[in-house]
DNA sequence: TCTATTTTGTTCCAATTGGAACAACTTGCA
DNA sequence: TGCAAGTTGTTCCAATTGGAACAAAATAGA
């Protein structure tokens, strides 16, 4: 680009000893931090930009490590909370398409991580239950994301920390009752 | 799911006035806000749920009143920012493959939004710049997003969204400078 | 200098995605 | 009751996606 990079970046020497260099591109280049202050949605940027360096990650060691898909993982994990759901309920929390869910269903059925039973009082529908071995594969997996949640969040006290959980809980409350405009 | 929802949800009644009703579908059941409390990664949950609040609905109107998707808007908002970038610059900021920002790069340029020029200096890459139409699009296309991540946000005080501001940018800052692991 | 390695951007193509249509079922209401 | 409208979950299929291979160019190091 086109300001001039005259950062030094000393700590770079150390960065190639020993490791496969064919591993994903991280860092961006530090003069790409100002695009957090200027930019016209500065809150919407780093929370986007926030999701990603912690779902994107964690996501990827995951499918690496587990053979399980995002949206296979969010059904897993919503299956560990909520003792029944329908596949409906799954897409109205990931806020992805029916289909979509529909064949993570099939997948965690085929694989032993979730049962189906019909529902007797609505024969549309189907309630889903997490089994013992989906339970495992969730907490096992689910530790990822914690591990690289607190990679992030490290660069906070741990008062900072409360106070913006506290603040990201009432924000996300709010958000969940707002119509899709 | 299992909790009885006996959530009498009286509000609910003035919804059905006068709009079509195969618009998309929007709120989860209350019920599902304990998520937010119990999940084992909480801030990490709360942070993708509130970026899939903001950015979701605010893309999906981009794409439809813009006819643009989200990588070419975020290529055009990083153009808007700095006047010189390559591709991989791009891919970089936006976490995104190489192929996908190249496709980007060549619809905007089809489009005249912007414009690429090779680097004398490196023949391998080429110097992308944005056009007037393309900062004219990006200032408007942006509105959405401001626009959603105010009400959002409108949840918080004053005192408190700067509060919250500060932390995010604290956070990104740090997460900037992570490996992807 | 010369050669091996790295970087950039593109193309190819198999896999994934999500909108739309659909069948089965339930609900609302005259 | 009967029928129109809504809901649920699935299938179909066209469009999108991203990993891998690639060519061109730059860089590092002997």
């Amino acid at each position: 680009m086109h300001r001039t990079n005259n950062s030094g970046k000393p700590g770079d020497v150390e960065k190639g000893n020993e490791r496969e260099m064919q591993e994903k591109r991280s860092k961006p280049d530090e003069d790409f931090i100002s695009l957090f202050e200027t930019i016209g949605f500065p809150e919407a940027y780093r929370i986007t930009y926030l999701a990603g360096s912690i779902a994107g990650p964690a996501y990827d060691a995951i499918k690496r490590d587990f053979g399980i898909i995002r949206a296979e993982f969010v059904l897993l994990a919503c299956l560990s909370h909520f003792d029944e759901m329908k596949a409906q309920d799954i897409a109205d929390i990931s806020r992805r398409p029916r289909n979509t869910v529909s064949r993570a269903v099939h997948r965690m059925v085929a694989e032993g991580y979730i049962e189906r039973s019909p529902d007797a009082a609505d024969g549309r529908q189907a309630l889903l239950m997490i089994t013992p071995a989906g339970r495992a594969l969730q907490d096992e997996a689910a530790q990822y994301l914690k591990t690289r949640q607190d990679k992030v969040l490290a660069a906070l006290s741990a008062d900072d920390r409360k106070a913006f959980s506290d603040l990201l809980l009432k924000l996300a409350i709010n958000a969940s009752k707002l119509d899709d405009v």
